[in-house]
DNA sequence: CGGCTTGCATACGGTAACGTATGGACAACC
DNA sequence: GGTTGTCCATACGTTACCGTATGCAAGCCG
């Protein structure tokens, strides 16, 4: 074949490690980190291994890295979620129920359930999540004691908040989303003041 | 070899499609669905998959009577868990929050996050968990409707008890067990009244 | 221009699975 | 004591991965 480079093809953009990651994720949330294979990857990034070897030692190191940038995204954002003006805590603390188990946020929560998933088996995810969990926790315990609240009382509504916004999302969710939606109001009643 | 019998060796007692599916079980629990694999399954029978594919047509067929058996056990546990007796409802709802996270019932924990997390890729398994999920919420809001409250309140709380539960078992559980030992107590009386 | 570096392709050896085909041990039964 | 059915072992072909080795093109660089 005389054609080297055919019409339409654009001139080839050289991958960069992060390229690679943004795929990873994207196969992350809906594989799971059983699916998420080098071939599999470089497939679908329309290249071979060989790319995938030369920007990643191996397999596990883009796991690692995963985990890390997952990591820092999420105390990020739960940290700028959490942000709040004097008087305006309690207001951020339902933003943060809504925001979290919301169907705008189908992505976010199964990669959030494959990293959970993943962490059963995998020591250094468990570490991750327990980070995250951490600081979230810290986050929400914050904004319930500015509310007034006491510490245990503070504690006790956070840890309710978040097992609830995870346990929604392993519930089957469009069976029973018409009637989630009615019960989504008196429900955050239970969880803030 | 003369020998075709050692000392010790217990004459052979012939697997059944149960004991695979007990030890299927076993390993779902430990690894997920993904590492449900027809010749680890084998060795850990000390058999070889020749066995497996003489119980079973092929590894689906396992995997569909397992489904089938956790979806029937659920469904069955349940229904006891809260048959009450007039009066006593109250009494069987905390029941079922205590039972569903607690530290007795690890292995009962790690197989419903494994089928939930199943659940997420295959249509079969997300039927099942819907029809379980279905069954629960209603054994719940029937008891809270015996105690006294609206249809859609009791319908509120028995959403918040499951996802609260099946949250608290996706948090890295070790980690906050303590605090939450003491936390119990009060988000129970959130839950329930 | 010739050489170096970057970024990827190709080819290879190895492991772990799946499912099939076939044979054989052992017990039960006639 | 031969036949039959049960239950499993062995061997095979195939696919999908992992990681490595090596080749090769294209740009930059002196």
């Amino acid at each position: 074949m005389a054609m080297t480079r055919r019409r339409s093809e654009p001139a080839r953009i050289p991958l960069n490690r992060d390229a690679w990651i943004r795929a990873a994720v994207e196969v992350l949330a809906e594989d799971g980190v059983g699916g998420l294979r080098v071939e599999v990857l470089a497939k679908r990034l329309k290249v071979t291994k060989g790319s995938f070897y030369w920007h990643f030692r191996d397999r596990r190191a883009l796991l690692d890295e995963l985990l890390a940038q997952w990591k820092a995204g999420r105390i990020q954002d739960i940290l700028k979620q959490t942000a709040a003006q004097p008087g305006g805590e309690l207001e951020r603390i339902h933003h943060v129920i809504d925001v979290y188990a919301s169907a705008r946020n189908r992505k976010g929560i199964r990669i959030e359930l494959a990293v959970r998933d993943w962490a059963r088996r995998d020591a250094k995810a468990a570490a991750v999540v327990a980070e995250v969990d951490a600081t979230r926790l810290d986050c929400a315990r914050r904004l319930f004691v500015a509310c007034g609240l006491s510490d245990p009382e503070a504690s006790a509504r956070s840890m309710l908040l978040y097992a609830y916004v995870f346990g929604r999302s392993l519930m089957s969710y469009e069976r029973f989303a018409p009637e989630l939606e009615r019960l989504k109001g008196w429900i955050a009643g239970r969880i803030a003041p």
